[in-house]
DNA sequence: TAGGCGCTGACATAGGGTTGTCATTAGCGC
DNA sequence: GCGCTAATGACAACCCTATGTCAGCGCCTA
């Protein structure tokens, strides 16, 4: 990859996220963190306004220093492939959300560059497993539960097929054995349970906070679970 | 003087003031007119939104991505839900111009969004099989001689683990049986193959048209393959 | 139809820019 | 002092990039 290709995603890298570590860089780019000092000097000398915090990383003191920029073909490309996986992977909602900021992205690209990209889009196909149709369409509010920390209200239906009402608190969404799950803390049980999202039948997202104070990371979760799915 | 430094000098002149015209940068840098050409190229490859004015010269459009028209959490959640597919069903070059698209989203983010975002990020998991990971990196590649319609060397090991040389003219990329396949007419064997992306050692890109004017869409192409994978 | 303007393509060549490695310093906490 | 992290120096090798020149193209206007 070319210097100034980098020296520009650095410097996206840095807006993007409250800090960067060196090492993050580094791996980012496939460099060595020598290169990764002499980069970020090289930005400070073009008056960018970097500094550092121990154990957290770089980060921009103030303002913008770049005016928002547009994507590239390639970027936008890698966006559009990604699109259709999404059928498969995620579900009505997150499309629905993926699609509207799709066009947002191909508005402000050069006609050239639409045409391209149709093109490109009619020599690319893909052929998935039917059962990964999903056409539940919660993800997007649950993913809005966990980052509000608000507790949700679910019908679920068992292996039985009987159904119960639960109030959770989500703290984490795990994808395996091909479906989604969602991990939340249940009142009923006290404790933590492992909703298939496929056997959601409703959900209604209160405005009520957690009561339970400290939960656990999902990964720790992640761990119970049997491994090679 | 340094081309880095240049082209930050000239982002900050362009942001100094509404108008600069080629000549003036020109004289202030000492080059040719044709190396301005160049970097203004250079800059709008970063995903700067430059454009030009008759008679009065280049400038950097306003408002593309300012926050108002900018993208909203759902829309971010959905993207950064892609991204985690991505190791998975896409490849290395593709991780990386997602990623790269994906930083520019987020840097136009408010610093509330960023957070979100970021502790969201740590609660979505996914566990998919090993046998997924897609270690090439030549997706990016092949996108770009399938919209350019260039004639592309590659190094093709069969089942019998014997390596040949082809050249070919790449018709489409269809994702089937779990696994990337470049579907292109073969100079060698005059007629379509399918080349499993896994089964690539090495490919050169051309800058020579196809020979053949004609080929098939890739969905006649689809229609032979086995159902259900 | 000619001419000007903005821009792109092609090319060759010199010249320096870029990078990793290894060693070293500075600062900090214990 | 010691270990740790961040950063700087020195250096060599190598690649390849940056650049000017010249020709050509599309577009507009007169």
């Amino acid at each position: 990859m070319n210097r100034i290709d980098r020296l520009f995603g650095i410097l996206i890298l840095l807006q993007s996220k409250k800090y960067t570590s060196a090492e993050r860089i580094a791996e980012q780019y496939g460099i060595s963190i020598r290169t990764v000092y002499r980069d970020i000097k090289a930005l400070g000398e073009q008056g960018i306004p970097l500094s550092f915090e121990p154990s957290k990383g770089y980060f921009i003191v103030q303002g913008y220093f770049l005016p928002p920029v547009s994507f590239n073909s390639d970027e936008a490309n890698a966006l559009l492939l990604m699109e259709r996986f999404l059928a498969a992977f995620a579900d009505k909602s997150i499309l629905t959300h993926y699609t509207s900021a799709l066009n947002k992205v191909k508005s402000v690209l050069k006609t050239a560059q639409k045409d391209k990209l149709e093109t490109l889009n009619e020599h690319i196909k893909l052929q998935l497993p039917e059962r990964l149709k999903n056409d539940f369409e919660y993800l997007s509010v649950l993913q809005n539960a966990i980052s509000a920390k608000c507790i949700i209200e679910i019908d679920y239906k068992n292996n039985k097929a009987e159904v119960s009402k639960r109030d959770v608190e989500a703290i984490g969404l795990i994808f395996y054995a091909f479906n989604w799950h969602l991990i939340a803390w249940c009142h009923l049980r006290k404790e933590y349970r492992d909703f298939k999202l496929n056997n959601i039948i409703n959900i209604r997202c209160t405005e009520i906070a957690f009561r339970k104070t400290e939960h656990m990371p999902v990964s720790e979760y992640m761990k119970m679970l049997p491994v090679n799915f």
